[in-house]
DNA sequence: CTGAAAGCGCTAACAA
DNA sequence: TTGTTAGCGCTTTCAG
């Protein structure tokens, strides 16, 4: 059995009150041999604080819950990669949690949460609908990660991305590279995530006089298989230069649909994507696409909920990230 | 605040005994009404129990630490995402966390697996050499998931690759192809990861009659940066016409370097990768590999070790999971 | 400067 | 069938 303070506490003939002030450094009035003592015992009992009684009295789990749609989606590996560091770095350990996109997976971890006392969460709700009700419910700060949800009265901080912006800046791209014929790929359509997009698309083609045709658009998911299948059921139906994706993996779909095809990139079709994962400047054709600071937002998103918590912040934390284009190769 | 066991059962009448035998199921021996007043009391009251405080008393926290060198390698997102599933369909919650192939930070993170209290842990050590005086000392079940560690105590499990047989099949894929200059790429040379699959390299090889080259072996780290770095420097100081990867992200590395040199793939160039990431099928040239059976591996390790904390089975669980060669476009 | 006592929310014998 | 009691390991007033 690991030591506990009691155990400390008898061998050093001291109370385990006077323990637990030395080992949380509130030791200020502790008598100095009284703290050597405890701190060597400690040592040689190789002591760890139960962090689950610690949590108990303190009403502190130093936990933070973090809600993404699947971890296996580089964007996500890296939020998440980021979010995990952040949060170390300032004392906070993260439990990690897939929603899959489903609204009641999602529900369960948050109760879950609620259950395990985290701290506060970090969610990235993505297509899916957040239960805003348990969110309140549970009062336990939030920071959305990658989009705002509905009202709510926990909520601590926004990481948005300017999502019209960077569609209409790929967009934009692929105009002045001399495409009038852009196919646009997306997730859910009647999501915000991609309407946002889609205004954006559609406002850089109007700006350059192009006409908007609805037989370019597809939209259902953000996961490469789409990417692949859309491209190959565009390429049956009707004719485009140019395939603008809301994100890099739906790119990487996009791009083994062409190659299936005998299409060049960029000589037949450019691509461009949406996200600048990792893997992107990697790919045989480094791929051009829309940085939004992934890492960066992970780390804002995490201090600003740190700092709520810790109280060094209690106002709202609104961040929105700009993101750039950037030229690889595909276009 | 949220309802705790001590407002339903003052609302409901009884002892906050009964409550819990009730939410526990355990709940054969009480009454009916009883049974009734306090589930719904429960549900109006949104009682979620405090997972704390339980675990405190019943020494059992239902979660799972896992270490693996960095998240971020698709091949560690795949294996932690494949035992977060394995762990959650049988009750169990993952703390994840990243060693960075440093021992002190693996260290760190075990200490805090021990504070947190969790039930078993699961170690993806890699390259580094793991504290087993450490890992004795916390009493915690241990799996491991990518290769034998010394002698441990708490050793419940090992869920092994036979890298000497994927290195071999690699090597020999390549020979069969009609190469003979095969460079090597792979991790750490001094450890028992790299040194295996070196002789699998080598026995396929002499086989063959084609003498070992030591100017074709380069060692450092699974890293594509590595891979990148290091394929530019054979190309400078020897010359060959394939590489055999020890892991995925190498070979990705790699095929980058090979383009910026101009070099066709697998024309003037073959490559091989070692561990069939999802990545791997879905690149310009799909990637010819090892499959390992990465998530397969990691919902063994995972069920191997919540057998025993579930006392399903108290023996040590040994698995070799043989690789197979998977033949793309790359060879 | 140190200790006694109470209690965080829950479970687990043992009584009743 | 239900309640009483004790206690998990720790922190935190409040006295001494």
């Amino acid at each position: 059995m690991a030591a506990t303070i009691k155990d400390i506490a008898r061998r050093a003939g001291v109370s385990t009150a006077t323990v637990s002030k030395v080992l949380n450094r509130k030791d200020s009035v502790i008598g100095d041999e009284t703290r050597q003592k405890v701190l060597s015992l400690a040592r040689e009992l190789n002591y760890t604080p139960n962090s689950l009684a610690r949590s108990l009295v303190t009403r502190k789990s130093h936990v933070i819950g973090i809600i993404v749609p699947d971890i296996l989606n580089p964007y996500f590996t890296e939020l998440v990669r980021s979010c995990d560091d952040a949060a170390r770095l300032r004392g906070y350990t993260t439990l990690v949690c897939n929603s899959e996109g489903i609204a009641e997976i999602e529900t369960a971890h948050l109760t879950s949460f609620g259950g395990h006392r985290v701290d506060g969460i970090l969610l990235a709700a993505s297509d899916v609908v957040p239960d805003t009700e348990l969110l309140d419910a549970l009062r336990i700060p939030v920071v959305c990660m990658d989009r705002e949800i509905g009202p709510l009265a926990q909520l601590v901080g926004i990481v948005d991305t300017d999502y019209r912006s960077g569609a209409y800046q790929a967009t934009r791209h692929l105009i002045e590279k001399g495409h009038t014929r852009i196919a646009f790929l997306s997730g859910a359509p009647h999501r915000s995530n991609t309407q946002i997009r889609l205004s954006g698309y559609k406002d850089a083609l109007s700006e350059a006089g192009i006409a908007f045709d609805p037989d370019l658009i597809r939209c259902k998911e953000f996961q490469h298989r789409f990417g692949h299948q859309a491209t190959l059921d565009l390429l049956d139906h009707t004719s485009f230069s140019a395939i603008c994706c809301m994100n890099d993996m739906l790119a990487i779909g996009a791009m083994v649909a062409l190659r299936e095809r005998g299409k060049r990139v960029p000589e037949d079709c450019a691509v461009i994507g949406f996200d600048n994962i990792y893997l992107s400047p990697l790919l045989e054709h480094p791929l051009s696409t829309v940085d939004r600071r992934i890492a960066h937002s992970g780390r804002v998103a995490t201090d600003a909920l740190i700092d709520f918590l810790d109280d060094a912040d209690r106002t709202l934390t609104a961040v929105t990230i700009t993101p750039t284009v950037v030229s690889r190769t595909t276009t």
